[in-house]
DNA sequence: TTGCTACTGATAATCATTGTCAATAAGGTT
DNA sequence: AACCTTATTGACAATGATTATCAGTAGCAA
């Protein structure tokens, strides 16, 4: 496959998602556009797909069913997210052990072609104490 | 509130679903269609969000965005999943561990009213061999 | 049996996401 | 710098799952 092509586009949603948090292709259009940035909506959900399988985004599924994106510094090695649900800041945290034990105990049941999901939310602690008044 | 009347759709559907397997609210309702039985799409999505409710079922998202239910048989123990992706059959699993240990890593980085999801998905023993030819 | 009201179902509406397709622009090539 | 090939864009239509509407129906308590 081709490299994908640097547009003015592709640029904006780069730097635009460059800031931590995760949200819906829905959201980044509208801080893109708020932004003064004149894009497309079909292509801000096929630009994060496209960063998403090179890896460059994470995506996550939200309880209300829409899917999440954030950048992702370029790892390769699997990992979760703690995620706030009230402001979408998001920490990835890893599990040794969980993925091992998965594989164990689905394996000891005869099942095969094992994947995982694993997302833990809450509120963080700057929206913590804020929704305490 | 009031409990939930005994219709006879309400009915047809607690007795279709308690054979164990994850579906769709649309397969619910073809299987049901198909079996004689006339009922409405809106009340099988009706029904099944409030047998959730209730606890008497469970749901899982699936991989392309679908809410599937299944029968569960009341516990009121939090409890996962082992699903095939092939023919929807689960397996109930726990992970006492993974419980504490969550709310232990969330609570260090001060984050408050934990929830998490975790799902695994495989190829059953039935269906592995079968693909395999 | 009667009456109150929750439940049903056909269908329209909603909402996130994907497909369409002509116009545009990356970026390598003369 | 002008040129060409083709990926990318964007307005809009289409899809697909789920939810709202609302008049008709049927639990079930009295």
């Amino acid at each position: 496959m081709t490299p994908a092509r640097m547009t003015r586009q592709r640029a904006a949603i780069i730097d635009a998602i460059s800031d931590g948090d995760f949200r819906s292709a829905q959201a980044w259009h509208e801080s893109l556009r708020g932004a003064g940035s004149a894009i497309g909506l079909a292509t801000v959900y096929r630009t994060l797909q496209s960063l998403a399988d090179d890896g460059d985004v994470d995506t996550v599924v939200s309880e209300s069913g829409e899917t999440l994106y954030r950048w992702c510094a370029a790892h390769t090695t699997h990992h979760h997210h703690l995620r706030c649900r009230s402001c979408g800041t998001a920490e990835e945290i890893d599990l040794p052990s969980f993925e091992q034990w998965s594989r164990a105990i689905a394996s000891a049941r005869g099942y095969t072609e094992i994947e995982h999901t694993v997302e833990l939310t809450g509120l963080c602690h700057a929206c913590s104490t804020e929704l305490d008044h």
